[in-house]
DNA sequence: TCAATTCCGATGGTAGGTCT
DNA sequence: AGACCTACCATCGGAATTGA
């Protein structure tokens, strides 16, 4: 028998009989290993006891320990002889264990390929193949070809200091992204380096800037002062920002537990079969309970006893008032939720239907501005018509496929009294446009009667014209006596109408010179009078008769 | 010079997915 | 259901740099 504290009576502890660590000198003396708790006092130990392990049971393994080692009747398992030990002693439980304890042959994950790590060691242990597996540890941590080049440590050279104008600009990009997970921070970390590189300012790395950022937010305050730090408090915005679309956010005690609601737990039967009754716990939607950092937890909850707290919430959870007024708030919810959508619903209906009428507005506006410009060319080509005494080509031939207008509000007396016609006026608005309007009689003046005024830059042209022009060579004609607006007055000529003999019968450009068989340029002559100055280049041998006569002033 | 700041690596925890 | 794997995150400490 060997003494406690002898070499003989040290024991490896029970994990060293698996781990393989063998017997080791322990630093106390005792050889009884730290890690194990002994549930009996020492001076109740029997010689028998004392010799053997005391963490190991009396029948523990096959056989009985026994000094001796006398052998007992085979029937017994604790009889079964123990191999020789050159100790002469009981065995040590490693090299019992050794025999005994077998691994489970059937174990979670034996059918994977290859053995890994777990976690991070599978990062630093194997290499990690391009294309798969973690990204970040690929990323952070070096593979064993590159694991010779150690990265050093420490921050980096050349690395800038965060200025107010940074956290601006991170500010603007983080309150534009709100990231919540590693991709939202990658992106908007390079939004930020373009941001920097635009704005000369030193790049960081989606971590330093993460890093930065929390940082901001958990600064804590500073006692003496009051006022919050500009960034800081931004930070904290855009922190709640973030919160707010995550669909979380912090719960204070008093959301957790409500000291009204919470049940007394008895001894009594009943109420205990009742608290047992399992109960599925619906999660809740909106907000979900956010795990607060640890520091707040531990600062907040550091007087409160945990056991407490979970007890408190469970009953909490499972009081029947307080699972009746969930099931009221969600289905208070629920319907709340279905009013959302049914109105989110006639709000779109609604924005659809405006937005066809709109359109449909949009396609008669459209429609009514071409058939008043085919009225127009219509009306013109009729009125040139009429001039020319061309009275065999009838209207329809003019223009086929478009029956004349009844009734507008502008052209109406035009169309049943065409020779009431006094003169012509193209108005050119300020805002683009043109139109053409032929005025006689009483409606020359419709526009004052009704009260329109010319917007600024209007520019109104007047076609002065008699009904006694039949035909007439002379084109040049007095102003109209009822009004003259725009300080250019010309007349169109006369169409000439040339003899069967070949003339051609060319037209110049522009609105200034219309004939047949001649070319007529008028110019405006404001000085000293208002009046007009006519050249007409005729392409036939009458040209100088011609030229005499049109030559005028008024 | 030194406090503040930044970066990096290490460590541990958590949650979700996969596999047995 | 449980073990394992993986990604992600929080935290800490050391090292280097920055700026007052």
């Amino acid at each position: 028998m060997n003494p406690p504290g002898s070499p003989q009576f040290q024991l490896p502890s029970f994990r060293d009989g698996f781990v393989g660590g063998g017997m080791q000198q322990r630093p106390n003396g005792s050889g009884y290993a730290p890690d194990i708790q002994y549930d009996f006092p020492a001076h109740s130990m029997d010689t028998h006891q004392r010799t053997h392990a005391p963490h190991v049971p009396h029948n523990f393994g096959h056989a009985q320990p026994n000094a001796s080692g006398s052998s007992f009747p085979a029937a017994e398992p604790t009889c079964i002889p123990l191999p020789d030990d050159e100790n002469d002693d009981f065995p040590s439980p490693h090299l019992l264990l050794g025999r005994m304890a077998r691994p489970a042959s059937k174990v979670a994950g034996v059918r994977r390929s290859e053995p890994k790590g777990k976690g991070k060691q599978k990062a630093i242990d194997l290499p990690v193949p391009s294309g798969s597996g973690s990204q970040k540890r690929k990323l952070s941590t070096p593979t064993p070809q590159c694991a010779d080049v150690k990265k050093p440590r420490g921050r980096a050279t050349g690395a800038a200091n965060y200025v107010s104008e940074d956290l601006d600009g991170l500010f603007d990009i983080l309150e534009e992204h709100l990231p919540l997970g590693g991709k939202a921070w990658n992106s908007a970390a390079d939004d930020y380096n373009q941001w920097a590189e635009e704005n000369g300012r030193p790049a960081h790395t989606t971590k330093s800037l993460e890093l930065k950022f929390k940082q901001l937010v958990k600064t804590s305050k500073p006692t003496g002062n009051a006022e919050c730090p500009p960034h800081i408090q931004r930070a904290h915005e855009i922190e709640m920002l973030m919160s707010e679309k995550a669909g979380s956010r912090d719960l204070d005690d008093e959301d957790i537990v409500d000291a009204s609601d919470a049940i007394i737990i008895t001894s009594n039967e009943e109420d205990v079969k009742q608290v047992n009754v399992k109960v599925k716990v619906e999660k809740p939607r909106v907000p979900i309970a956010r795990r607060p950092p640890a520091d707040c937890i531990a600062t907040q909850n550091t007087a409160r006893n945990t056991s407490q707290d979970l007890l408190a919430t469970i009953t909490n959870v499972l009081d029947p008032d307080t699972r009746r007024a969930r099931n009221e708030e969600h289905s208070v919810n629920a319907l709340q939720t279905g009013q959302i959508f049914t109105l989110t619903s006639q709000l779109r209906e609604a924005q659809r239907v405006a937005d066809d009428l709109r359109n449909q507005l949009m396609e008669a506006d459209r429609q009514r501005n071409a058939s008043e410009r085919r009225a127009d060319r219509a009306e013109l080509l009729e009125m040139m018509t009429e001039r020319r005494g061309a009275q065999v080509v009838s209207r329809k031939d003019l223009s086929p496929g478009f029956a004349p207008r009844v009734g507008s509000r502008r052209h109406s007396k035009v169309h049943s009294q065409p020779r009431k016609c006094l003169y012509r006026q193209e108005i050119t608005y300020a805002g683009g446009g043109k139109s053409v309007r032929w005025i006689g009689g009483s409606d020359d003046n419709q526009d004052e009667v009704q009260g329109f005024k010319d917007s600024p830059g209007t520019r109104r042209i007047t076609y002065y014209d008699d009904d006694d022009s039949d035909n007439s060579v002379d084109p040049i004609r007095k102003p109209h006596r009822h009004r003259d607006v725009s300080p250019l007055t010309i007349q169109p000529p006369t169409p000439y109408n040339p003899p069967a003999s070949g003339f051609d019968n060319s037209q110049s450009s522009g609105n200034l010179a219309v004939g047949g068989g001649f070319d007529a340029v008028v110019t405006p002559q404001l000085q000293p009078r208002v009046g007009i100055s006519l050249t007409v280049s005729p392409h036939c041998h009458y040209a100088d008769d011609l030229t005499t006569r049109a030559r005028a002033e008024d």
